[in-house]
DNA sequence: CCCCAGTCCTGCGGGC
DNA sequence: TGCCCGCAGGACTGGG
């Protein structure tokens, strides 16, 4: 689930271990299968050991961690992954461990209960080809109205599957992408290429609109609780969704429509059939 | 090249 | 009550 919002949120959870000095690293023992870290434990650790943290940012939906030696540390949330500095939910799936000094902050953790994310160590050249603009469009907060229709309108796809495309704009992912959407008053199933310049605004205008809400509200925490903040703390994004997860109740905006939802390339979307329609009517 | 279905994994909830 | 199946959707792979 961790999208945008949620990576976001992580990274300025551990703001405060920039200046810090990496005392060790720990792949954790957990019952479960465990995660693909990379590369093996002791040549990360010898690549990180008692360099600083020079600067913590973002790539797309993954937490990266600088170091003073252009080493960058990548963790790669997925669907159930956590970055924390306190206590995690349940020892059971601690997979990582980012052991601080002289700092404020001692411990980084990753918790993964699917296990599906990962925790990666590049050098500052391997970053630049896995992370740059080949692989990874521009930021979601950063992206343009030209460089979007530059990107996708030549594109037959519909539109919301086109938008969890990491390398067309990076950081929405299914839950913000039925959000956007509505916000910007358009339906889900339009073909890219029959998106006026008009709605390529309107989209890009509503991805900063819900994505900076959301990060406001420290990310949307679902019904099985599991997404949390550093400090395993729930978001509240979920309290100002206006279709995701929400078929059958009454639309916010028009009030008149009931929300629909339905399935794009095997992903659940939700919007109203009344305020986003497939032609015509802009917002 | 472009796009989609299948895959990884665990926990939860619906149906019987 | 308990079991089983389907579903949740990050990103990657293989194939049409």
């Amino acid at each position: 689930m961790p999208e945008l919002p949620e990576v976001e949120t992580m990274r300025r959870g551990i703001l405060d271990a920039v200046g810090s000095r990496v005392a060790d690293v720990s792949k954790l023992r957990c019952t479960r299968k465990p995660i693909e870290v990379v590369p093996a434990a002791s040549q990360f650790r010898r690549r990180v050991q008692n360099q600083r943290i020079a600067r913590v940012g973002r790539a797309g939906k993954r937490v990266v961690i600088h170091l003073e030696n252009d080493e960058a540390i990548v963790i790669e949330p997925r669907m159930t992954g956590l970055v924390l500095v306190v206590d995690p939910p349940t020892r059971e799936h601690l997979r990582w461990r980012l052991d601080l000094t002289d700092g404020p902050i001692s411990q980084i953790f990753y918790w993964d209960r699917r296990g599906l994310g990962n925790v990666r160590l590049f050098s500052e050249t391997e970053f630049r080809q896995q992370f740059g603009p080949e692989k990874l469009g521009p930021d979601a907060l950063g992206v343009t109205p030209e460089i979007l229709q530059e990107k996708l309108g030549h594109s037959r796809r519909e539109i919301k599957p086109a938008l969890l495309d990491q390398r067309a704009v990076a950081g929405i992912g299914n839950l913000y992408a039925s959000e956007i959407l509505h916000v910007a008053g358009i339906h889900p199933q339009r073909l890219c290429v029959a998106m006026s310049k008009r709605q390529w605004q309107s989209l890009v205008a509503a991805t900063r609109t819900v994505l900076e809400e959301a990060i406001r509200c420290e990310g949307s925490t679902l019904g099985d609780g599991t997404y949390r903040n550093a400090l395993n703390q729930q978001g509240s994004y979920q309290n100002a969704h206006r279709v995701y997860n929400r078929a059958g109740q009454p639309c916010p905006r028009c009030s008149g429509g009931k929300i629909t939802r339905i399935v794009q390339n095997q992903r659940s979307t939700f919007f109203c059939r009344h305020c986003q329609k497939r032609t015509g009517a802009l917002m």
